[in-house]
RNA sequence: GCCGUUGUAGCUCAGUCGGUAGAGCAACUGAUUCGUAAUCAGUAGGUCGGAGGUUCGAUUCCUCUCACCGGCACCA
């Protein structure tokens, strides 16, 4: 008889081979009730699996880590069903989980409208209600296709037919009249969901391609209880607060409009913050050994030809012309860096060459790619190439992460996603070329103890890459920083040295970007801080204000001071109670807000408050500008090489 | 680019089952000089995203188009 070993470490001989339902009943009828599935020997299976010998066996309630798995993906498929009983014309396709939920690709002719979701979210409803039990059978590969066939289910029966190996069995669910291809495990019946809602309708390539049919997706939230989906509701609801461009227009920072898709204008205050972020980048730059530099916005189109951009990048570059000539606006710095480069002969002593530009690129990105500055047609890159020896790869690669992660930590970002990006199936160079570069990439990150994503295949054709990735407020990943490996446009472009043995050598390129473009990183920014920014960041840093117009000299000559400082001040002498214009500096978001009435006007000096209402009391100018000065310090080092 | 939604005053939004539109805040004017998240009163403000069509009449219905938003695809 099977031994059964509990994740508490005791044992269980039961008399005959149980299945976890009935084991899981042998230990109480409150655990049976409870239990959703269960573990065994580290596979997740239904409540039916029997146990036939020896286990471990896990019994998976709403408190195991892999519940809301099991939850989501049923909830998926109680989705299909309702779907499929209001509309039986659908073909349902795949329904995985994804974070905080799970979606469902559905092909039907006339795509879902929101108030169809309200009708299947009714739908759904009425069948946990019906509390139908949900059982598990398995087929030889070639009867499942059969019976998906047989019901028209076109879409499952490829499935099937492309991804199972022949000869293997596969395992079926069903519900009601409703069965799907599944490797589950599923909940043992629908009456165990009920936490969900149906959240948005989205069209959807069969197979992630192009070319392929358009699906219609149905995503959903599903939750343990009531009181986690709606926490994750009140989440969302707040999150949409954060969002960039609502904050934008409210804090005046910039604007879009029709007539500029994807293009931004920078209003005073969001130019003013712009500013301090491309300031503190140029130290970084000059702190770490790259020298600044200025490439032309358009370019003749016999370079871009030279440099491959006008075969592989033409759809995406704007192009003007005059007096017979064709350009190209820049949709990347590197072919101008490399001009400058070419300029006079370099020898291998002078590697490695960092240049630095605040690049302004323009790209034609697809109407539908737009979103807010994340994702704009015009943007400016803190974009920089090493022109470096193969032995100067890694060195220089494990120096720029560590210093990306100063940077971002200087910004407030803890959380940086990293991802290597290693060769595609289209690429150029020789495999050992390859595998140098991806290892350098690899060991830079190794070194420094950062975990990684690796992504096979999705390298750029030319070389492998990092990419550092942030996430807006409703957690949406934005690659901010890269550097990539780029052995062949030095090559295109004619970029060589004079190596120590006097022959002319190609170099390696690196390019690199810690924020990216200044547009999303900003975005992100915004985002993070909900509007606050830092200190040194805030694009206003101070308000002064007066209780009457008494102090409206006294106000001024505030303001003036701090000015001197370096300070970002101004001063509010409009007719309007010291309450109102509070509520306003705050809203708006203003670190420090300065109340001089007559008290302060008498002893020279100023009340302070804070932005989230700390009241700092009253000091003297000297005493805050010291304080002030501290906390913006703070954010702003810069480590040097 | 594809699928779906949305587009009304500077902002946030209401409204018209076809009879040329309304609120709050902001702006402006006046009064008020009032100590830490909204002082009071008054005034002005919109070819209802754009173009075409149906109609006696369109912001409302239809077609096209542009932009935004949510996804997908794309993202050197």
């Amino acid at each position: 008889m099977p031994i059964i070993t509990l994740p508490d470490g005791s044992q269980r001989h039961p008399e005959a081979a149980l299945s976890v339902l009935d084991f899981a009943a042998s230990i109480g009828p409150g655990l049976a009730k409870a239990a959703l599935a269960g573990k065994v020997d580290g596979r997740l299976v239904d409540l039916s699996f029997v146990m036939e010998q020896d286990a471990k066996l896990e019994i998976v309630t709403e408190k195991h880590g892999d519940a809301l798995e099991i939850i989501r993906h049923s909830t998926a498929h109680l989705l299909a069903q309702a779907v499929q009983r209001l509309y039986p014309e659908t073909q349902v396709t795949i329904g995985p989980v994804v974070e905080n939920g799970f979606y469902y690709d559905f092909s039907r002719k006339t795509p879902f409208t929101e108030t169809d979701l309200s009708a299947i979210e009714a739908e759904m409803q009425k069948i946990v209600k019906e509390a139908l039990p949900v059982s598990r059978r398995t087929l030889d590969r070639d009867a499942a296709i059969e019976v998906f066939k047989a019901k028209g289910e076109h879409f499952k029966a490829l499935i099937i037919d492309d991804i199972i190996p022949m000869g293997e069995q596969i395992s079926l669910y069903g519900q009601g009249s409703f069965e799907d291809l599944c490797r589950g495990p599923h909940v043992p019946n629908t009456a165990k969901l009920g936490a969900f809602k149906l959240m948005k309708v989205a069209g959807a390539y069969w197979r992630g391609d192009q070319k392929n049919e358009q699906l219609q997706r149905i995503y959903g939230t599903a939750w343990l209880n009531k009181k986690d989906l709606d926490a994750h509701l009140h989440q969302l609801e707040e999150a949409e607060k954060r969002d960039h461009r609502k904050i934008g227009k409210s804090l005046e920072l910039f604007h879009m409009q029709e007539e500029a898709p994807g293009l931004v204008f920078w209003h005073p205050k969001g130019w003013a913050l712009w500013q301090v972020i491309e300031q503190y980048m140029r130290r970084v730059y000059v702190d770490n050994g790259y020298a600044e530099v200025r490439g032309p916005q358009i370019l003749d189109r016999s370079l871009w030809e030279k440099s491959g951009h006008w075969d592989n990048y033409g759809q995406n570059m704007f192009t003007t012309a005059s007096e017979n000539r064709e350009y190209a606006v820049k949709p990347m710095n590197c072919p101008g860096h490399v001009q400058i480069y070419n300029h006079g002969l370099h020898s291998y002593r002078d590697l490695p060459l960092r240049y630095g530009e605040f690049g302004s690129c323009h790209r034609n990105e697809p109407s539908g790619a737009l979103h807010g500055i994340m994702r704009v047609r015009g943007f400016t890159q803190d974009d920089g190439h090493v022109f470096c020896t193969e032995a100067q790869i890694q060195p220089e690669v494990a120096a720029f992460v560590k210093l990306l992660r100063e940077v971002y930590t200087d910004f407030g970002f803890s959380e940086i996603i990293y991802k290597l990006s290693t060769r595609p199936e289209k690429r150029v160079g020789s495999d050992a070329d390859w595998d140098k570069a991806e290892a350098a990439l690899m060991h830079a990150l190794e070194s420094q103890g950062i975990e990684y994503i690796l992504q096979p295949g999705e390298g750029a054709f030319y070389g492998p890459k990092i990419e550092f990735t942030l996430k807006d407020s409703l957690g949406r990943p934005w690659q901010c920083g890269t550097i990539q490996v780029d052995p062949s446009m030095p090559a295109r472009l004619g970029a060589e040295y004079v190596a120590e043995d006097s022959s002319r050598k190609t170099p390696i390129m690196l390019h690199r970007a810690i924020l990216g473009s200044l547009e999303r990183f900003i975005g992100i920014l915004i985002e993070n801080h909900a509007g606050a920014m830092p200190l040194w960041l805030a694009p206003e840093q101070i308000a002064v204000m007066g209780i009457t117009d008494a102090q409206a000299d006294y106000v001024t000559g505030v303001t003036a001071k701090l000015k001197a400082h370096g300070l970002r001040a101004i001063s509010d002498l409009r007719n309007e109670k010291v309450g109102y214009k509070v509520r306003e500096h705050t809203l708006s978001k203003i670190p420090y807000m300065l109340v001089a009435g007559a008290r302060e006007v008498e002893s020279n000096s100023v009340s302070v408050r804070k932005r989230n209402g700390e009241d700092l009391g009253v000091m003297t100018l000297d005493a805050l500008v010291a304080l002030l000065k501290v906390e913006c310090g703070q954010y702003s080092r810069v480590s040097v090489g």
